[in-house]
This record gives C-alpha cells, sequence and structure tokens, in this order.
DNA sequence: TATTTATGCAACCAAATGATTGCACAACCA
DNA sequence: TGGTTGTGCAATCATTTGGTTGCATAAATA
C-alpha cells in the first residue's frame, strides 16, 4: 500500500464543503459576520439544522465567532480556504502545462505557415 | 439521454473531493492512465471498493477511459478539477483584497518612517 | 478447450449524515 | 420579576455512504 491519507482528523474541510447548505454558509459569512439565526433566515430548513453545519464547520476551524450579549457572531476564516487551493495546486499545474504546451503549438504552426 | 441536465446532477465534484481515498484515486491518475487493479493495488480496501469510488468519479464526470482489450484505463479529465478553482475563485479574491491592503498598510508606514 | 484474469454489478451491513422535535439556559426587555 | 429571544445540546429518524462478499461475463492464455 502507497497512497493511503496520512492525517486523521474526525473532519476535514473537503468534508466541509461537500454538502450545498455549508458552501452557502461559506459564501455568506466570507465577507461579514452573521449569527446563526441570521443565517436560519437565509435557508429553508430549521435554525438548529444550521446550528449543526456551523459546529461542523467550527470543527474544522473554518470559523471566527465573537459573542455581543446574547448573540454570536460567526464569521468565515478565509486563510483556512487557502488549504483547498494548495490541493488544487497540483492540478493546476498540470492544466496550465498543458495550456502551455497547446499554446506553443499553436505558435509554431503559426510561425511554419507565415514561413510558407 | 444525450446531455445531463447540469441541475440534477445526482453528484457534484465537491462530494467526489470529500473522500479521502477518491482524492487520493484523482492525484494517482492525473499524470497517467491506470486500470482499477492497478489503482485498488495502491490502498487497502478491496477492488470492488476501488471500482464503486471509479464509478462515482465518472458519474461526476471526472473521468476519460480507454479500453484496451479487457483492461480499462481510467485517467483524470483534468478539466474538470476547474469546476472547484472557480468556486474558489470568490474566496480567493477576498484574501488578496486583504493581503493587498496589508501591504499597503505596511508601505504606508514605512514611508512615515522614512519621513521621520 | 479449460482455466485464469480483469472488470462490473448486486446484496448486504455498520456507520455517518442531515434533518427533525423538544428542552435547557442565559441574556435581554416590559 | 416574568416573558421573550438567541443559542446549543440530546434524542430520534430516514437516507446515504463506504465497505464487504459473491457472482457473472468477457478477454487472455495454457
Amino acid at each position: 500500500m502507497i497512497a493511503q491519507p496520512l492525517t486523521f482528523m474526525k473532519r476535514d474541510i473537503f468534508q466541509a464543503i461537500a454538502d450545498p447548505t455549508r458552501r452557502a454558509i461559506l459564501v455568506l459569512i466570507a465577507t461579514q459576520a452573521l449569527t446563526p439565526n441570521a443565517l436560519a433566515d437565509q435557508f429553508d430548513i430549521t435554525r438548529q439544522a444550521v446550528s449543526k453545519h456551523i459546529k461542523i464547520l467550527n470543527e474544522c476551524e473554518l470559523l471566527k465567532q465573537e459573542k455581543v450579549g446574547r448573540e454570536i457572531y460567526y464569521e468565515l476564516k478565509i486563510d483556512k480556504m487557502k488549504e483547498v487551493d494548495q490541493w488544487l495546486e497540483q492540478f493546476r499545474k498540470i492544466w496550465e502545462n498543458r495550456f502551455d504546451q497547446l499554446d506553443n503549438l499553436l505558435t509554431k504552426l503559426q510561425s511554419e505557415k507565415d514561413e510558407s
């Protein structure tokens, strides 16, 4: 056995973003801090269901929180999203490399055409 | 069926990459085409379990396949990974913007220091 | 031809997931 | 003080998930 996931965190960011509701939450709190109630207003599910999603996002260390009285404002720790970006990097290298090769080919074909 | 309705795909790429085994598979077939058996050798699970993961990745339209005799070579459709990149873009904008603002602040502080 | 090999599919199972309802409790406010 | 509001937690439930074993079939090989 060669390839095996190395770390064993209970949840990782890839699980966090697997659910469409959680992705929507992340977008909402990317630019502004929101309370669970404010978030729940945006969805068709119960406040408690949203609360569970928040808990999961929190376990993944995706959230900053600030308590104001009895309200809790949640906001995205944007830096955590870079983990996904870093994982994507290995694929980005490949597609950019292939694009460059295609570009080189087209340039070469063009110059050959010019010479004729 | 010719084209699947985009809005009602059973699975999306975020679900595909949620599982650590599937992420490892994607990495393995990003640069080379591999058969299910060759893939299964890399993991501690059964060939059939790997086969199920392949099926899921296929449903997400992440795979190219080429049949050679009785063997089937699977390779990653790298362009499909751009969907994740595109979703990340909205967050990238934010963190790059914040970095620029921090950079501007530091530059300003430095120039104020130079003036004194 | 008979056997081995590569693959996919079906049935089954335990655990995880995403939702619900109900409750507890602290913080506001009339 | 008593009632309302914001939040989190527990119990419960149906569905999905990720794994297993067993089988069917087509292709390669002895």
